[in-house]
DNA sequence: GCCGTTTTCGGCCCGACTGTTTTCAGTCG
């Protein structure tokens, strides 16, 4: 794990233990040190080379929590940490997982019933002795039961990959939005935001005269439509939903979508203009000063609009205040896909004819056939096969005159590096993918390295989904980003950012982490294996936005000529 | 614990909901 990862966790851990040290979730040193685990964590510099004025420069961490970092650092060991781990063990702070026990609860629970885990306390529920507490009760006593038997399906840190969270929220958008008095409807929260990982969805629903008494009846007939369509989603996650007024729009959507971090920044903002910020509007005393649409309450604020994807309060207000955003990609930008299955690959779905079809039919300048390389034994294609699909493809590009079609290969990474083929054979295609599938275990230094030898090999311009992760089911590869980032410059290899809602891959965070690194390039393409999955596009464009990747950093924006010259 | 177009001391985001209350504490987002 990275230096600047185990810090933030040793912070985050500080964080819950404070917590419970100091009764309460929102302390000031609890935030304190909330506030320097998410700064360490975005932090793009390896922590660990860091002295303690230069950690003290970091916004969010003083002098204290500099010497924490320190300490921990040279010795492994923060002292405060240790003592409060001892007085506080793992088992203990457990409960906090539990929804409906934050740190006065089980505090209560420990000092009056001794209980030390959630054992124990699911023990205690049974015994019905926590209604005899102070401030808890029959009702308390039964929602904490529930939430323990339910803990895993609904506990406070559960979360859905965003594959099947982005369809659920899709179709109850489609759904809210077909009820009879539903003006406008759209999911926010962190889903708006485009996190890879989702705990809930969050929909924001406009009814029309849902403000007016005349038209309670109506009012209350949308609340209840609205209840239906969310019912089934219910059952598979957690879905809030929010009916507001039309002119309300604005500051709800901003409220909802969050991030909690982003939202305190603004309301920081407006209180340093005698304003105050909430979900209801931007309000001087009791004039609305901006509310009905996000852009209006950012003008007043005098910053340029934040896209939902850099909500994060990760520098982006700052950047917003001084006109210095990131000039982001948008769908449109895209001219070429340069990552693209057929059935010639063992594990494609549409025909060869049909993929280029389609990308000529949505309109690209430019497509990368990239079947699987022979080395992968049930997918990859044999030489024979490279030279036949090759006479396919010079026939396609006569059907196809306006679609450059470029003929590739998604070579395999093997453990030391290498790649499919040899150097003649390889030089015969225009473009080489190369990608790990296998070995996914090997420690970072290997994994690094192996990248790195890719990297180096003349017939490889990008690197396919880089981790190799799938979301919700496997990890995706350890490795030294730095050192991957420094040998994609040197060598001119661009880092593909992969669209597939299962993958998303370069991973937002480590793009993040790259954003001040004008000197790599990216490719964003599908990896589609049938014709329907090049609309894909669009999530690796979010995907791109939400690590702040400039747009001209992404080839594929690239006019064809450009992309050409670049590619040699 | 952190920080400064209001501050080196005195503030620190805002509101809803729930359940326990007789005016509010705790939890959550």
């Amino acid at each position: 794990m990275r230096a600047n990862d185990q810090v933030a966790a040793a912070l985050a851990k500080l964080v819950l233990l404070t917590q419970l040290e100091d009764g309460s979730a929102q302390s000031f040193r609890t935030r304190a040190y909330d506030r320097a685990a998410n700064a360490i964590r975005a932090l793009p510099e390896d922590v660990s080379t860091l002295d303690l004025a230069e950690l003290r420069a970091i916004d969010g961490v003083g002098d204290s929590t500099a010497k924490k970092i320190r300490e921990y650092l040279e010795t492994g060991h923060m002292k405060s940490l240790d003592e409060l781990s001892a007085k506080y063990p793992d088992e203990f702070v457990a409960m906090l997982r539990v929804p409906g026990v934050g740190p006065r609860t089980a505090i209560t629970l420990r000092d009056k019933l001794g209980i030390e885990s959630i054992d124990q306390l699911r023990e205690a529920v049974a015994a019905e002795q926590l209604r005899e507490l102070p401030g808890l009760g029959a009702k308390t006593e039964e929602k904490i039961g529930t939430a323990i038997d339910k803990l895993g399906l609904a506990g406070k840190d559960r979360r859905m990959p965003i594959g099947p969270t982005l369809r659920i929220a899709n179709g109850l958008v489609e759904d809210i939005g077909a009820i009879d008095g539903v003006s406008a409807v759209r999911y926010c929260g962190s889903l708006r935001r485009f996190r890879d990982s989702i705990a809930d969805i969050d929909v924001l629903v406009v009814a029309d005269g849902a403000d007016e008494a005349v038209d309670a009846d109506e009012a209350a007939g949308v609340d209840e439509a609205v209840d239906a369509a969310v019912a089934d989603a219910r059952e598979s996650i957690q879905v809030d939903v929010r009916v507001v007024e039309p002119d309300q729009w604005g500051s709800a959507s901003l409220y909802f979508t969050g991030s909690k971090e982003h939202n305190i920044a603004l309301r920081q903002r407006a209180l340093a203009r005698g304003w105050m910020l909430n979900e209801y509007g931007l309000m001087d005393e009791d004039t609305v000063v901006a509310s009905a649409t996000e852009e209006d309450i950012y003008r007043a604020l005098d910053l340029d609009f934040i896209p939902p994807e850099l909500r994060e309060d990760l520098g982006e207000i700052e950047a917003a205040a001084e006109g210095n955003l990131p000039d982001l990609v948008d769908v449109d930008d895209i001219r070429g896909d340069l990552h693209v299955h057929s059935t010639w690959s063992g594990d494609g779905r549409s025909s060869l004819e049909d993929m280029v079809a389609a990308a000529a039919g949505r309109g690209l300048d430019y497509i990368a056939i990239t079947e699987h390389a022979e080395d992968l034994s049930i997918n990859g294609l044999s030489r024979d096969q490279v030279a036949e699909e090759r006479a396919v493809l010079d026939e396609l590009r006569g059907r196809y005159p306006e679609l450059a079609i470029l003929h590739g290969s998604e070579l395999n990474i093997d453990p030391d590096g290498g790649v499919d083929y040899d150097a003649a054979f390889l030089a015969g295609f225009d473009w080489g993918v190369a990608s790990v599938h296998s070995h996914f275990d090997l420690p970072a230094e290997k994994q690094t390295q192996r990248i790195i030898t890719a990297m180096e090999n003349p017939a490889v311009s990008v690197i396919g989904h880089l981790t190799g992760r799938k979301l919700g089911r496997r990890p995706g590869i350890e490795l030294d980003f730095d050192a991957v980032l420094d040998a994609a410059a040197a060598t001119n290899t661009a880092l593909e950012i992969n669209s597939h809602l299962a993958r998303l891959d370069v991973p937002a965070d480590l793009l993040i982490r790259a954003r001040d690194r004008d000197d790599v390039r990216y490719t964003i393409s599908t990896d589609s294996h049938d014709v329907t999955e090049f609309a894909n596009i669009r999530w690796g464009v979010q995907n791109a936005r939400r690590g702040w990747v400039q747009r001209s950093q992404v080839v594929n924006t690239w006019p064809l000529a450009d992309f050409l010259a670049w590619a040699g």
